[in-house]
DNA sequence: TATTGTTATACTCTATAACTATA
DNA sequence: TATAGTTATAGAGTATAACAATA
């Protein structure tokens, strides 16, 4: 059987783990858990509020995880739920001006520790690092179905 | 601040969500979590028992994590645990017989998820992805201090 | 009827501290 | 005193099912 080391998921799972042990502390810092940040990277990304289901997709939370962590950041005025406009079964959550303030607090931070592991890299690595992660997450581009 | 579908984590989280999504039904029909077949994995890799250090080193799971699951992993008949040779501090944790066939069980359709992954690629471009993803885990090799 | 989101429930893992045994 | 591992405890996320409201 193939070695541990060459597994692709324990691969994966180190390479994050290095680059989120130096970004972990930040987000303890402001008491913020890593899902809890995806969700506000996610919010902050659009300018539009987003769906529960879309934030799912986006940020790989389960419905149920997402509705208690959307309470919880409620309740800290971070995030603001409403009614969508069109569709009064769907949510619309936004960033409030806290929860944007908090993320543009952190974000030059994450920056930081980006360029430094940036700097391992020549040139056009990093692109091709992308490219082949993607390639990973989403078969279609080189094999269409 | 750099867009959501850019960060380096949420690449890498994309990626290993992707190839475990085909992988967890087969660790789900034998009862295991991923967690679980980490370890099993991790000693099935070597012939000679581990310390609960070792696996929580190679694993990235913390100790008390460790204690319940070979615990629980023990109780299935899947592992055992012995006092070291050397210090009775130490555990040594192997498979039992029992363990070792699950993981060759298991294995070859491990194996077979893992090349209809590997097509998608052409020749040399996983061997750099690896090569990527472990200077992003260990920046000696580039940069040594 | 199907979809969106929430609530309920049980379980697993995370994280830290306290403890035991051994070195 | 320090180290290896376990136990205690609290909290957060995973996963599935059941439910309410709306389409």
């Amino acid at each position: 059987m193939r070695e541990f080391g060459r597994s692709l998921p324990m691969a994966l799972l180190r390479a994050r783990e290095a680059v989120m042990r130096r970004f972990r502390p930040i987000l303890a810092e402001h008491g913020l858990t890593e899902q809890q940040w995806r969700v506000l990277r996610a919010l902050a990304d659009s300018d539009v509020a987003q769906s529960v289901g879309e934030l799912s997709t986006r940020t790989f939370l389960l419905g149920p995880s997402l509705s208690r962590m959307l309470a919880a950041l409620e309740r800290r005025g971070l995030v603001a739920r409403a009614v969508h406009a069109d569709d009064a079964r769907r949510a619309a959550v936004r960033l409030t001006a806290g929860g944007r303030r908090l993320v543009e607090t952190i974000a030059p931070r994450s920056e930081a520790e980006y360029r430094s592991i940036e700097r391992r890299f020549a040139p056009g690595e990093l692109d091709e690092l992308y490219r082949l992660l993607s390639r990973l997450a989403d078969p279609r581009p080189v094999d269409p179905v």
